[in-house]
DNA sequence: TTTGTTATTGGAAACCATTTTCAATAGGAA
DNA sequence: TTCCTATTGAAAATGGTTTCCAATAACAAA
């Protein structure tokens, strides 16, 4: 209901939408959008709100037929398009889990960072975030960037960590 | 010269390239190849020979040109058949740097298990391999292993780390 | 609000790494 | 050497992603 209620509003009058923006979970999202000289479409947008109301990890085209549901113009193209620019800009982190698609999540939400890793499972590709020994892994990642900077010049901007293995549904096969 | 020597061996008698098996650097991975019940083919054979032969992290179609240079027979569908079974026997590693085709090295070198990681320009998608801070990762990682098997259910079989940054050619543009 | 510029869009087609299909071939046990 | 069947190469199919292009919508300026 409420989904059809949004909807409605967004061909109707834009504005409301916008006055609408702190019931979404991405309202923080729009300015970097602007402020990167970037336009703030109806599709970007969604895309963004679709982002902000998940914990999953989702391939360009899950997320297409999420927003696909309250902005049915969109297409497919665009939702790449979008996620490309998003990750370019930082707002999004892109990841490849091993099956052949691109997944994707929001490198903040409204809390600021929620730094996690991933846990895949080989057997089944669900993935488990996990907040666990991240401060340790913050530690060794500061020291091992710093002194990879410095051995190899390389300008270290990111890492990446997961875990592969089986989760307890599969190793019970 | 020494490659087309081997080559014209190839040719001509199976049974002598087999005598000179200790002049290459993988003869170490046949009997694994052979212990998983795979033939040993020539194909095959010249696949591990190119992986074993270079630093480099090498694409399915790298190996395919490379592989090509002294067994002009083999095709880059039996290149991709072969990585695939060598990656789940567990000989060979497959990598993801983010430019959308799979790269592959050797799991273990003649010397016994390299253990390293990769630093990835996103400028220019170059590839530095460092063994630096293995030990310290090593015990993280263990530790991290051990409380995430317990707290996730996981049975963590593997893991992956990746730093991403701009190497010093590509930082001066 | 209206207008004008141009970034952005959707759909179709192209792209391209990888996989599948299938008949021919070669590994290797007997 | 023979035989069985795993393996092969070539061509076609697959499927996620990108490109092309004319139509559209964002939004700055009037």
């Amino acid at each position: 209901m409420e989904r059809l209620f949004l909807l409605k509003m967004v061909f109707i009058n834009k504005s409301k939408v916008m006055e609408k923006e702190f019931e979404r979970g991405h309202h923080w999202c729009r300015g970097r959008v602007k402020g990167f000289g970037f336009r703030l479409t109806l599709g970007r947008d969604a895309v963004l709100d679709v982002l902000s109301r998940t914990e999953d990890h989702l391939s360009a085209e899950d997320i297409y037929i999420r927003v696909h549901e309250t902005y049915p113009a969109i297409g497919l193209t665009s939702v790449y398009r979008t996620l490309d620019m998003l990750v370019n800009i930082g707002l999004v982190y892109k990841f490849d889990f091993g099956d052949g698609r691109a997944r994707f999540e929001l490198a903040e939400g409204p809390k600021g960072k929620d730094h996690h890793h991933h846990l895949v499972c080989t057997g089944c590709g669900r993935i488990v975030n996990y907040r666990d020994f991240i401060d340790e892994e913050v530690a060794l990642l500061k020291k091992a960037e710093e002194g990879l900077s410095e051995k190899h010049n390389f300008a270290i901007t990111n890492h990446l960590i997961q875990f592969y293995g089986l989760c307890e549904d599969c190793r019970n096969k």
